[in-house]
DNA sequence: CTATGGCACGGATT
DNA sequence: AATCCGTGCCATAG
């Protein structure tokens, strides 16, 4: 918590706050990036191991009592505590209680060793050994762990013979195996299929240049960059999630989280996760939010002695490595902090919005936040922005989200136009969201209606289509 | 004449 | 300071 500061005449403020936010604003995958940069360039910078916590065995990433056992105390309040997440290879936090349901029926040597056979009878020998070599260091999800230049250097072979085999096995029965990601994956998947489908060309379009938007269903954002509508987005999207796998390998090892209806087809990590502790909607709820590194930073003890034994020209630089790591180990904690309380009061004030979906989201503005939490509404922006939660649900969407103003007004809109019997032109449904005390134009009502994808009254006749996707 | 979508303006957000 | 969003005004399709 208290740094020993040095005596610095460095204008310590505004380097401090400038870099604060820098991290504040970085979300959680980024961030693991900027740690372990600072990490292997400032030696001042040390990653002490992480504990386990002896009463509920968590991992424990930070000096002190366990923040889960210890804050268990009020009975209303959310828990909210930080989680080491050094891997990311499962979708997303498993809830506390339930053991995990994957990786575990298949033995792991199963998916190389078939995806070998394929393979063996068109390999010479030494590509053979290559292609075994990839298999073998596949991560749980069948990616690549190390990039293609690196697996070159390991093996002694070239750069394109690695991609030859790559695209071999990218081909081959699990389609998308050894590729650098589910974004490869889905694109080698999608060409493998080509010319069947219009939708294909949109939905390449889609992985190559929108695909972080894809991953956090922003649809509205997507149609915009790529001059396609929200409808063609929409369907385009959901052919992707029907016909292609983000995660190649997971199809064989059995996970139950790939069919069941709960959306698993989000490719990318959340940032933080919320959970339900019991099964009745009334317990607490408890946020992760997700830490780059298990373990904790702190100012190497060992580098500060031998610095005030150093003498020389070499001090200076020394003095400048340990005051940049002890301001970055500031600035991880001002980041921490600051995510910890805005999330206590984002799941304090939205608990239904959270637990009951969309129409439940109460109005909320980062000011009004910001003047909460007694920080810089700026502050609340960085914090927002490029995060994504995992709600108890199993939806994971931005963080942003919960600022959304017109969230719970397009899932009434979507309501109302389902029960209705005859066509309802957007100067009713205006009229009838007035009626339930939401005023808005009427014209505001044919934006949402164009952004969930409905179609204008004249067009909607009698043939409904049910196009819900997220409920 | 009515229902919609395009364009632009003002306030909030970043 | 730049950008996004809700809204009002107006042209157009039916």
């Amino acid at each position: 918590m208290l740094q020993i500061q040095q005596p610095s005449v460095r204008p310590l403020t505004t380097a401090h706050l400038a870099q604060t936010m820098t991290l504040l604003a970085l979300p959680n995958v980024e961030l693991r990036e900027r740690v372990l940069e600072e990490l292997s360039n400032n030696p001042a910078l040390e990653l002490l191991e992480e504990r386990i916590c002896p009463n509920c065995q968590r991992r424990l990433h930070q000096p002190g009592p366990c923040p889960r056992c210890s804050l268990q105390k009020q009975p209303g309040e959310p828990i909210v505590f930080l989680s080491p997440r050094d891997s990311y290879r499962a979708p997303r936090a498993l809830p506390l209680d339930d053991p995990p349901p994957e990786r575990e029926p298949a033995a792991p040597e199963d998916l190389p060793a078939y995806a070998l056979q394929q393979l063996a009878a068109d390999l010479d020998e030494r590509k053979r050994r290559l292609a075994a070599y990839i298999l073998a260091c596949l991560d749980d999800d069948g990616f690549l762990a190390d990039p293609p230049p690196f697996i070159a250097r390991a093996t002694r072979c070239t750069l394109a013979e690695v991609d030859e085999v790559l695209d071999l096995i990218a081909r081959g029965d699990p389609p998308g195996l050894a590729t650098q990601g589910p974004r490869q994956a889905l694109l080698v998947q999608l060409d493998m299929l080509e010319g069947s489908d219009p939708r294909v060309s949109l939905a390449r379009r889609m992985l190559e240049e929108t695909f972080a938007e894809l991953g956090k269903r922003e649809f509205e954002a997507i149609a915009r960059t790529l001059g396609a509508s929200v409808r063609e987005v929409r369907a385009t999207a959901a052919f992707i999630q029907e016909n292609l796998n983000p995660y190649p390998a997971r199809a064989y090892w059995g996970s139950g989280l790939q069919s069941p209806g709960s959306d698993p087809h989000v490719y990318h990590t959340p940032d933080i996760q919320i959970s339900k502790q019991g099964n009745n909607g009334t317990g607490p709820l408890t946020v992760e939010i997700f830490t780059p590194l298990s373990g904790w930073l702190r100012v190497n003890p060992l580098f500060r002695q031998a610095l005030s034994a150093a003498s020389g020209e070499h001090s200076e630089a020394w003095a400048q490595h340990l005051e940049r790591a002890s301001l970055f180990i500031k600035c991880m904690q001002q980041r921490n902090n600051t995510m910890r309380r805005l999330m206590r009061l984002l799941v304090k004030e939205q608990r239904e919005f959270i637990l009951m979906g969309d129409r439940h989201l109460k109005p909320m503005t980062r000011a009004w936040v910001a003047q909460q939490l007694g920080v810089h509404e700026s502050t609340i922006s960085r914090a927002v922005s490029h995060k994504s939660v995992a709600l108890p649900d199993g939806r994971i969407i931005p963080l942003a989200r919960f600022f959304d103003r017109s969230l719970s007004v397009r899932d009434r809109i979507r309501e109302i136009v389902s029960k209705e019997t005859a066509p309802l032109t957007d100067d009713q449904i205006a009229h009838i969201l007035a009626e339930d005390g939401i005023r808005i134009a009427r014209r505001t009502v044919a934006k949402y209606r164009a952004m969930e994808g409905i179609l204008p009254a004249r067009l909607r006749h009698k043939q409904k289509q049910p196009e819900g996707m997220s409920n």
